[in-house]
RNA sequence: GCCGGGAUGGUGGAACGGCAGACACGGAGCACUCAAAAUGCUUUGCCCGCAAGGGCGUGCGGGUUCAAAUCCCGCUCCCGGCACCA
C-alpha cells in the first residue's frame, strides 16, 4: 500500500474532474439567464450586479479524427475568461455549438454510402465527450447544430430576408450615415408609384412589364440574386468553387483538379453594396490591426476616376487612380477577356475593335508574327486562357501582349494611341481596360520598353531639379511630385502637385462628360451556390417559365431530403464542356412540387443547389442567445441585452467613434480573418438594417489565437514515423540534436499537428496521463495566446507538479485531512499575496495567462516552504487558480469547508496597503552598469538615497575624480556618473 | 515584389527606457531509498578564475540616452497575408 494514498495523481484528478463535471451539469452551474424569450429569467438576470459578458469561440467543425491538443487552446482561454468574469459578478454566456454541414462528411458518404448525418452525429458525440472532459463552463442548453432543421429554418429565413431586400444607397440610417438595406416591397412600391423609373430597354413602365420581366428588374437590386456569372467550374469534383477554393495553380484546393471558367446561373450575395460600411466600421471594432488590414486589403477600396476613351466608334471606359497622369497615356491595354476583343471568335464579332489588317508600318514586335490583328489577338487570347495563374505570375516580369491594330483617342489631347491586348490587365478588376502611363507605372514602363512605345514624363520629383526623366532613370517615377508636360488649349496641370492635379483634371473631365471621380473596389459579390448535397436547401422554387420565387416563411424549413447517392455527378477532370448536376437534382419527387404561392396551386421546380458552409456559420452566435425561440431567430430583448451597443469607447479608435455592439470577446484562428469574419459582418449589417438586431457588428472584440504545432520526424525515405516513439540522442558535432526511431536515425521538422505527419497527440491521452486540469494549465502556460508554439508532452509535468504542490498545501497526502489552519501571516507573505492578486487580475483581463500562472506558481512555492498553511492565503490562492484549474479548485474549496461551488465566489481583491514591501533592494549603477546593491526602506526619499549611495565604498572608489551627475529613481535605482 | 509581425539561455518563454533571462521544461549534483520511481533541496546564459572577482551577452551594423531587449536609422533571416489591383 502506498504511503501517500491521497496524492494528487492523474487517477485522483480524473475522479475529481468527472465528479465536478457531473455536479456542474446537474446544478446547471453555467446556465446564463436570459432577460426575455422562452428562457426568460429576469429575476436571475437582475442578481448580477456587475453587468454581463458574451464570450465565444469560433464555430468548430466536428472532424472525424476527433480533437488533438491544438484544438482546445482557444476553448480553454475563453473558459478562463468566462470563469474569471463570473467571479467578478457578471452574467457570463459561454457556449459552443457545431458547424456540422461540410464537405468531409459528404465525401465520406460518397465513398462509403454512409449518410452524412450519421457520420456527423457520431463525430459530434466524440467531440462533445472530449470537450466535456476538459471541464469547459459552457451553457449546455445552448449547444446548436447547423444541420438541425430547427436551426437551418432560420438560416433559410435569413436568406429570404436578404433575398427580399435591396440596398438603397441614398437612404439615411439611424446613425446619420447614408445607405441601408430596405425591404424589396418598398422598391416595388417606388416602381408602382412611378417615384422610381424602370430602366427597360423599350421604354415600358412597371405596369406594362410581365411577371418575369418584373422579377428580372428586381434581380438587379436584390441583395441575394441569381446571376449568370462566370464561375470556377471543376468537372473533376462536379461542383463550382469560390475563388478562395481555387489554388494559385488554377486547380481545386481539394483534390487538385483543373478548374475552368464557365458561365452558370448561380445565387450571389451583393456584399459589394456594403463595401464602404465594411471598410469604415473596422474603425469601430477592437480587433488586431493586422486583421483589420487584411480586410481592408480584401475590400481594396481605391479612389480614382473613370475616363472614357474612344476607339473609333466604341467608347471604352478605363479606371485609373492617377487621372493626373492622363497626358502621359501613350497606349491602352485591354484584358484578353475584354468584351471588345472577346468577340473575335464568334457570337459577338460585331463588337470587336480588332482591326482586319495591320496599319502601315506596324513594328514586327507588335504583331506576334501573325498576318492580321484578328489572328494575333485570337492566338494571344487562347494562350492566355490556357495559362494558369501561377504561370502568369512567373512571367510577370516579362510583359507579353499583341497590338489590336486599333488606336484610341486620348481625350485630353486627341492623340491616337495604340491599343494592345495583354494579360497583365485583369478583367476582374476595374473595367478590364487601362490607360497605360509608362512614365508613372512600373508595369506600363516595362511593357513600353519591351514594345517600343513612347514614354512621356508627366510627373517630376519636386525635390530633384536636375531629374533626367524616367527613361534615363530606367524606371517609372511613381512618387509624389509635380505635373509637367500636361496641358492643352483649355487646361494646364503643369506645376500642380499630384492631389491638386487629380482634382483639376477630374473636374475638367466631368464638365465635358469624359469621366468622373469614382471609387473602385477589389471586393466582388459572393458566390453562394454549391452543387453539393450536405448543405442547407434554398427556400427557392422556379416556375414553368424559369422565374425564381422565394417561398413564404410559413413553408420553412425546407428540409434536406435523403438521396440515394451523395455525390454530384463528376466528369472527366479535363473536360471543360460539362455542366454541374447536383445530387438533389435526381430526386424528381422532391424537385417537382405543386405549391400555392398566392395565385393558386401551380407546378414548380425546387432549387437543387445548396448553401455553402459559410451560411450556417454566418449567424450562429445570434442563435446561441435564444436557441429555443420558435418565433424569431433571436428575441429582440435578448439580442439587445447580450450584444447591443453600450456607452463605451472603442480601444484604439479615432475620437468620436461609437461602440457598434457585438460579442464581447471572440477567439479563433486568423485563417478566418477575411472570409468568415467578413461574411458574418455583412449578414449582420443586413439584419441590422432590416431592424432584426440592434448591434451593428457581430464581434466587438476579436482575438486571433496562435496555433499549437508539433515536431514531426521522417526516416531516410522521407516517410513520417510516429513522433511519440522517437528518441532524442546526443547532439552531433555541430551541436544539433539527433533523433532515432527504432534505432534508425530520423530527421526532425516542425509543422501542423495531423495524421499525415504522425504527430497527433489527443487530449484523451492527456486526461489519462495527467488529468484535464494539468492539461489546461499546461496549455495556458506555454506562452502568449496569440503566438504559435510547439507542443512538448514531456513539459506537461511542470503543470502537474504545480497542481500537486497546491494540493499538498491544502490536503495531507497520507491522511487526506485538510492542512489549512487559521494562522498568522507574515507581512512578507501578505505582500506577496496581494501583489499576486493585483498581477493575476491584470493578466486575466489582458489574456496574459502564462504570466498569471507564473505568479500563482511563485505564490504557491512560497506557501510550500511554510510549516503551516494559513487559510487567509490558501483560500485566495485556490480562488485565483480556479479559472485555470477549476476542478482542483472546486475540490480544494469544498475541502476547506465551503459546500457550494466557487463559480460565483468573488475574485480576491488586492489591498493597496499591502502591495509594497517594507524594504527593497536598491541597485547602484556606475555609468549605467550595476556595481552594487543595498537594502533600503521602500519609502526612502531621493536625497537620503543619493547620500546613502554616494557613501558606498564602491561608489567612492569609482568617483575619486569627482561626480558629474547622479540620477536617483527612489527607491530602486541610483546611477552615478563619474566626472 | 508589396503589406504586416517577429528574432532573448540547450527548449517554451519573462522583463512601465532602469538588476536581462520571471515561471516552466531539460541538464548536473545532493538527500530520502536495498534499489528505482516519486518527492524535496542545491545548481544551471557564455568565457576567464581554486576563489574573491572580472569580462562578454537579447539576429547583424550604426545612432539617441546617465541608462536600450525596449526608441531611431540601415541590413540579414524567419513567419503570416496579398499579389501584374491600374
Amino acid at each position: 500500500m502506498s504511503e501517500t494514498p491521497h496524492r494528487y495523481t492523474a487517477e485522483l484528478a480524473g475522479q475529481i474532474e468527472v465528479a465536478w463535471q457531473d455536479r456542474w451539469e446537474q446544478e446547471g452551474t453555467f446556465h446564463a439567464p436570459n432577460p426575455s424569450g422562452p428562457w426568460a429569467e429576469p429575476d436571475k438576470v437582475a442578481e448580477f450586479d456587475n453587468g454581463h459578458l458574451l464570450v465565444l469561440d469560433m464555430f468548430p467543425y466536428p472532424s472525424g479524427a476527433g480533437l488533438h491538443v491544438g484544438h482546445p487552446l482557444g476553448y480553454i482561454a475563453t473558459d478562463v475568461v468566462a470563469r474569471y468574469n463570473r467571479m467578478l459578478g457578471k452574467n457570463v454566456l459561454h457556449c459552443l455549438g457545431y458547424d456540422a454541414f461540410g464537405l468531409p462528411a459528404e465525401q465520406y458518404a460518397v465513398q462509403t454510402g454512409q449518410h452524412p448525418r450519421v457520420t456527423t452525429e457520431a463525430n459530434i458525440a466524440t467531440m462533445k465527450r472530449q470537450l466535456r472532459r476538459l471541464g469547459l463552463g459552457h451553457d449546455d442548453r445552448r449547444v446548436i447544430e447547423t444541420i438541425d432543421p430547427e436551426y437551418y429554418r432560420w438560416t433559410q429565413w435569413i436568406f429570404l430576408q436578404i433575398h427580399n431586400s435591396w440596398y438603397d444607397a441614398e437612404a439615411v440610417r439611424a446613425d446619420g450615415g447614408r445607405g441601408r438595406a430596405r425591404p424589396i416591397s418598398e422598391l416595388i412600391a417606388q416602381f408602382e408609384s412611378g417615384q422610381r423609373a424602370v430602366l427597360s430597354e423599350d421604354g415600358r413602365g412597371w405596369a406594362d412589364l410581365t411577371g418575369p420581366e418584373r422579377e428580372s428588374v428586381l434581380e438587379q437590386f436584390r441583395l441575394a440574386y441569381a446571376s449568370e456569372a462566370p464561375v470556377n467550374w471543376c468537372p473533376g469534383l462536379g461542383t463550382v468553387l469560390s475563388n478562395e477554393e481555387v489554388t494559385n495553380e488554377g486547380r481545386s484546393e481539394r483534390g487538385n483538379y483543373p478548374v475552368f471558367k464557365a458561365k452558370l446561373r448561380q445565387w450571389m450575395m451583393r456584399i459589394t453594396a456594403y463595401s464602404d460600411r465594411l471598410a469604415d466600421d473596422l474603425d469601430r471594432v477592437d480587433w488586431p490591426e493586422k486583421v483589420k488590414l487584411m480586410q481592408r486589403n480584401w475590400i481594396g477600396r481605391s479612389q480614382g476616376a473613370r475616363v472614357t476613351f474612344h476607339i473609333g466608334e466604341h467608347p471604352v471606359e478605363v479606371f485609373t487612380t492617377r487621372p493626373d497622369t492622363l497626358f502621359g497615356a501613350t497606349f491602352m491595354v485591354l484584358s484578353p477577356e475584354h468584351p471588345l476583343v472577346a468577340g473575335t471568335d464568334g457570337d459577338e464579332a460585331g463588337a470587336s475593335i480588332v482591326a482586319s489588317s495591320w496599319p502601315e508600318g506596324t513594328s514586327a514586335a507588335w504583331t506576334g508574327g501573325h498576318a492580321t490583328p484578328t489572328e494575333a489577338v485570337e492566338a494571344y487570347r487562347l494562350a492566355a486562357s490556357r495559362k494558369s495563374d501561377v504561370e502568369r505570375q512567373m512571367d510577370a516580369k516579362d510583359k507579353t501582349g499583341v497590338f489590336t491594330g486599333a488606336y484610341a483617342t486620348n481625350p485630353v489631347n486627341g492623340t491616337a494611341i495604340p491599343v494592345f491586348v495583354a494579360d497583365y490587365v485583369l478583367m476582374g478588376y476595374g473595367t478590364g481596360a487601362i490607360m497605360a502611363v509608362p512614365a508613372g507605372d512600373e508595369r506600363d514602363f516595362a511593357f513600353a520598353q519591351q514594345f517600343g512605345v513612347p514614354i512621356i514624363d508627366v510627373i517630376a520629383p519636386a525635390d530633384q531639379p536636375d531629374w533626367a526623366g524616367s527613361v534615363a532613370d530606367g524606371k517609372a517615377f511613381t512618387g509624389n511630385g509635380v505635373a509637367i508636360n500636361s496641358s492643352n488649349d483649355e487646361i494646364s496641370l503643369d506645376g500642380l502637385a499630384v492631389d491638386d492635379a487629380k482634382a483639376r483634371i477630374t473636374a475638367w473631365l466631368a464638365e465635358r462628360g469624359l469621366g468622373e471621380a469614382t471609387v473602385n473596389y477589389r471586393l466582388r459579390d459572393w458566390l453562394f451556390s454549391r452543387q453539393r448535397y450536405w448543405g442547407e436547401p434554398f427556400p427557392i422554387v422556379f416556375d414553368e417559365e424559369g422565374t425564381s420565387h422565394a417561398l413564404p416563411e410559413s413553408m420553412l424549413p425546407v428540409v434536406l431530403p435523403d438521396v440515394p447517392d451523395y455525390s454530384p455527378r463528376t466528369f472527366d477532370p479535363d473536360d471543360a464542356n460539362t455542366a454541374p448536376e447536383p445530387p438533389l437534382g435526381r430526386l424528381d419527387d422532391w424537385v417537382n412540387v405543386t405549391l400555392d404561392l398566392g395565385d393558386g396551386p401551380k407546378q414548380y421546380r425546387r432549387e437543387t443547389n445548396t448553401m455553402p458552409n459559410w451560411a450556417g456559420s454566418c449567424w450562429y452566435y445570434l442563435r446561441y442567445l435564444d436557441p429555443e425561440n420558435r418565433e424569431a431567430l433571436v428575441d429582440a430583448a435578448n439580442e439587445q441585452y447580450w450584444m447591443g451597443p453600450r456607452p463605451m469607447t472603442v480601444p484604439g479608435a479615432p475620437a468620436g467613434v461609437t461602440d457598434p455592439g457585438g460579442v464581447d470577446l471572440y477567439v479563433g484562428g486568423v485563417e478566418h480573418a477575411v472570409l468568415h469574419l467578413l461574411y458574418a459582418r455583412f449578414w449582420h449589417k443586413v439584419l441590422f438594417d432590416l431592424g432584426h438586431v440592434t448591434s451593428e457588428e457581430p464581434f466587438r472584440r476579436y482575438f486571433a489565437q496562435g496555433y499549437i504545432q508539433a515536431f514531426a520526424y521522417r526516416d531516410h525515405r522521407g516517410q513520417p514515423v510516429p513522433a511519440a516513439e522517437v528518441v532524442e540522442g546526443a547532439p552531433d558535432s555541430k551541436g544539433e540534436p539527433t533523433f532515432t526511431w527504432n534505432g534508425e536515425p530520423v530527421t526532425r521538422e516542425y509543422g501542423k499537428i495531423g495524421k499525415s505527419l504522425k504527430n497527433v497527440v489527443s487530449p484523451d491521452e492527456m486526461y489519462e496521463e495527467y488529468g484535464a486540469d494539468t492539461f489546461r494549465v499546461y496549455e495556458m502556460s506555454m506562452g502568449p495566446l496569440e503566438l504559435s508554439k510547439p507542443w512538448e508532452t514531456r513539459a506537461v509535468v511542470g503543470a502537474q507538479r504545480f497542481l500537486q504542490r497546491l494540493w499538498r498545501n491544502v490536503v495531507d497526502e497520507e491522511t487526506g485531512e485538510t492542512r489549512v489552519v487559521d494562522a498568522e501571516v507574515s507581512r512578507e507573505l501578505s505582500v506577496l499575496l496581494n501583489q499576486t492578486i493585483a498581477a493575476v487580475r491584470e493578466d486575466f483581463a489582458t489574456l496574459g495567462f502564462n504570466t498569471a500562472i507564473a505568479r500563482l506558481i511563485e505564490l504557491n512555492n512560497a506557501v510550500t516552504k511554510l510549516d503551516v498553511v494559513p487559510r487567509s492565503v490558501a483560500e485566495p490562492l485556490v480562488l485565483m487558480t480556479a479559472p485555470i484549474a477549476p476542478h482542483l479548485a472546486e475540490e480544494l474549496w469544498s475541502r476547506m469547508g465551503h459546500p457550494g461551488t466557487l463559480t460565483h465566489e468573488p475574485f480576491p481583491q488586492a489591498d493597496p496597503a499591502l502591495l509594497v514591501e517594507d524594504t527593497v533592494t536598491c541597485v547602484i549603477q556606475i555609468k549605467g552598469k550595476v556595481r552594487d546593491r543595498m537594502e533600503v526602506a521602500s519609502d526612502i526619499s531621493e536625497d537620503d538615497l543619493r547620500e546613502l549611495a554616494l557613501a558606498r565604498e564602491k561608489v567612492k572608489a569609482a568617483t575619486e575624480n569627482g561626480v558629474r551627475t547622479v540620477i536617483v529613481r527612489a527607491p530602486k535605482l541610483v546611477n552615478v556618473v563619474p566626472a
